[in-house]
DNA sequence: AAAAAACCTTAAGGTAGATTAAGGAAATCT
DNA sequence: AGATTTCCTTAATCTACCTTAAGGTTTTTT
């Protein structure tokens, strides 16, 4: 018998991501609340640097992060924004135990709730819905994933940054338009003369 | 007690892909048996086409399949090709039940070992070692699209040229530059170009 | 509050890759 | 074996996007 319900806790937003997919009875609340540690990060802090192996799944409580790789001449590519209620993770560096090719960097002062993979595991062992939604959690990663690579290889920038405004309303507002250069896969100047055709349009 | 070990089986090929992460004994291989159905496919044929749900996970035996969206444009890209022991399914549409933006077809005659959903569900629950290898399936997939997403941005046409040919020595010789240029992201002229340049250096 | 760093924009010139068109070689179908 | 479709190549022209450079603005740090 446990409190949990009644009592306010830091893993609630979490609970709730959860229950999204599969509703949690208390057993399974008990069982999460102990494997979960709640970290703050400084903007310009990293939660995971190339070379390292990415040790926890991560979950954004509130602020925001790109995920990015550098290539050979030093220049950034995002791959990925997260905010809240969502995950910030290398995925195969994860589960493969691999070094990670990539950056997991915050541009906000921001929480995020951390499980490593012991933990994780365990879950998965005494708690099989967890299985069934980090499982759902991947598929919907890969599914985001597929479409971007897809839009890459079919769509101009500027159908690219008109999906982006769309897909992210919010994001556009909040984070720099460099950053949103990089995810677009194009230059600053270039996505600023895009905005310029848009305005004068 | 099954004999399944002794009499050669067309799913013979399956149960190795599966032992190379996990060996199965003989109740996992009685399993899988009756819900497993192979299926031959022609030349040209389709096991997936756009606004179909994804009924199956298909697993290749021998033949190559292309995984390809059709554009606005009627433009078609690849975005994975599949040969023997591997899988050709859009994962997406199979999981989340959702229409398919994807065509999956034979490039070459070819024979397929297919698994609906009822019958997965029922070796998950059954069998948990299953549960283990479809999600090692979904991170191997997601690793790949975004090693290839990362390529994307930061490589030129002949380095991605380059970086298939050492990936897939054998595919290469095995189907046309038309669909290598598709993949590749970008004309058959321009892949024409390059391999020129390359002749030539 | 001042200094430093990051960000945004404009514009000129350059390049990777697209488009169009057309002829020849292979593969596939009948 | 012949007919048809697909595939491969070359070359000229065109365009989306990059590079470099520079000045102004905003944000962050001290």
């Amino acid at each position: 018998m446990t409190l949990s319900h009644d009592i306010p806790s830091k893993i609630d937003p979490l609970i709730k991501h959860f229950e999204d997919y599969l509703p949690l009875d208390e057993f399974d609340k008990s069982m999460l609340l102990p494997r979960v540690v709640e970290r703050k990060i400084k903007r310009r802090q990293f939660i995971l640097q190339e070379g390292d192996v990415c040790q926890h799944y991560n979950f954004v409580v509130h602020g925001c992060f790109k995920i990015y790789k550098v290539d050979e001449k030093g220049v950034e590519h995002n791959i990925q924004f997260v905010v809240e209620n969502d995950w910030a993770t290398d995925i195969g560096s994860f589960h493969a135990e691999n070094p990670s090719e990539l950056y997991i960097e915050a541009m906000e002062p921001s929480t995020i709730l951390q499980i490593n993979k012991t933990d994780l595991l365990f879950l998965y062992v005494n708690c099989p819905k967890f299985d069934r939604n980090f499982r759902v959690i991947i598929e919907n990663k890969f599914i985001e994933l597929q479409n971007r690579l897809l839009q890459s290889f079919s769509a101009s920038a500027m159908e690219r940054y008109l999906a982006f405004l769309q897909q992210y309303p919010a994001l556009s507002q909040r984070i720099p338009n460099t950053q949103i250069a990089s995810y677009l896969g194009i230059t600053p100047e270039f996505l600023s003369k895009l905005r310029k055709d848009l305005v004068s349009k």
